[in-house]
DNA sequence: GAGACGTGGCG
DNA sequence: TCGCCAAGTCT
């Protein structure tokens, strides 16, 4: 039986708690306030019983093959750039749209990356879209996907993780994807105490001896697959079902009750608050006046409604309309507010109708029929403001 | 290593 | 209402 060593015990107060044992994991050095503990070996657990659970509960998910088939490279790749920090609920529709819009690694390699973008939107963190695009590119330059992690670290928006999941899931390569679900389960089945962010590297080592031994050798597509729906059922982040779990009886957590609480992470920041003001301006012929954001930064290269920086004051209103696009009567439709992941973001919205757009709309940006923009390609946060400008338009 | 980078759902 | 979090990557 294969065991495990760690590195490194978070130490509270400075009371040693004994957990694994120490090894493949250097000692990293650490603050003053941070002991380490040698402990007791802890034992890898046993793959055949989690692979047993995933053959009964597995769940069926649109870019899974069935049991014993083969996984499309492209559609395993696919989901996994879709699946980053993203829900499987989220993803499920862009996934199907994107299939049918490129149904192949190619017919995306050849796409507009507009075209990408604009079937991206919405779904948010868009460097994944211009990611996905130019990989695709090089797949095509290479004739395929590489089969092997050290070949797929190398294409644009593939990291350790993605590497990995592609390689155990679409070419049967035997390692760990090591994602949030596999931390939170090894944090918990070794009682690793160490707050994230910090522990990463001690749990993505510990987390890549998972599938030593025979049972998830032989299946390592399904293995990694195994540890995702453990990780999205019974060991979810909150509450999880230690009493049915497949490992129970072999998990340090389990054991000590530490479990509903592991993963430990260091508090975040408090989010800064940002301000902004966005224009909606509608001729007789229902287009609206759009434009493209920067092609570096927040929402890169995405459309948006024309407006004002987003800075830490406020915008009085009669600062906030000398910024509109074009002289128009401006109705204000109150604010929008968007969460981001560092700050959060509060937009006066103004909206007005115009007769026809004149020249000055030009050099502002481009038009677009609303019926059109509204049912897609503008990310969400223009989204929001788009309708909150129509809603006071209509009423 | 820390910060940038979106969004929607849930308790 | 609000904070937390989800199949991370890049700089």
């Amino acid at each position: 039986m294969p065991r495990v060593v760690l590195g490194a015990a978070f130490v509270p107060g400075g009371v040693v708690r004994a957990l694994g044992a120490v090894l493949p994991v250097r000692a990293p050095t650490l603050p003053e306030r941070v002991s380490f503990a040698i402990t007791s070996s802890v034992k890898i657990p046993p793959a055949h019983l989690l692979l047993d659970w995933y053959d009964r509960h597995r769940r069926v998910l649109p870019w899974r093959s069935g049991p014993g088939q083969s996984a499309d490279p492209y559609h395993v790749w696919l989901s996994e750039i879709m699946l980053q920090q993203t829900t499987v609920k989220a993803v499920g529709p862009y996934y199907h749209r994107f299939l049918e819009k490129f149904p192949t690694v190619q017919d995306l390699a050849s796409a507009e990356r507009d075209a990408v973008l604009a079937a991206w939107a919405g779904l948010g963190y868009y460097s994944r879209a211009r990611n996905l695009h130019a990989c695709a590119q090089q797949v095509v330059a290479l004739g395929g996907f590489p089969h092997t992690v050290e070949g797929l670290l190398t294409l644009p928006g593939i990291g350790a993780y993605t590497a990995a999941a592609v390689a155990a899931i679409a070419f049967g390569v035997p390692v760990v994807p090591v994602d949030g679900n596999v931390e939170r389960i090894t944090a918990r089945l070794f009682a690793i105490e160490a707050p994230l962010p910090a522990a990463r590297k001690t749990l993505a080592q510990l987390g890549a001896q998972l599938n030593e031994g025979k049972a998830a050798q032989a299946r390592p597509s399904d293995f990694a697959q195994a540890l995702f729906d453990l990780g999205a059922s019974l060991c979810a982040p909150r509450s999880p079902a230690c009493g049915v779990c497949p490992w129970q009886g072999h998990c340090a957590g389990q054991k000590t009750g530490l479990a509903p609480s592991l993963p430990r992470r260091t508090p975040k920041a408090v989010k800064p608050v940002r301000y902004g003001v966005h224009f909606l301006v509608v001729d007789e012929a229902a287009q609206v006046l759009l434009r493209k954001r920067p092609e570096t930064g927040l929402l890169a290269a995405m459309t948006e409604l024309p407006g004002t920086e987003w800075r830490t004051t406020p915008w009085p209103q009669a600062e906030a309309l000398r910024h509109a696009p074009v002289p128009a009567d401006w109705q204000p439709c109150g604010t929008v507010k968007h969460v981001f992941t560092h700050f959060t973001l509060e937009v006066s919205v103004f909206a007005a109708q115009v007769k026809r757009f004149s020249n000055q709309a030009g050099q502002v940006g481009f038009l677009a029929p609303v019926g059109q923009v509204a049912s897609l390609s503008l990310p969400s946060v223009m989204m929001k403001c788009l309708k909150a400008g129509l809603k006071t338009l209509e009423g």
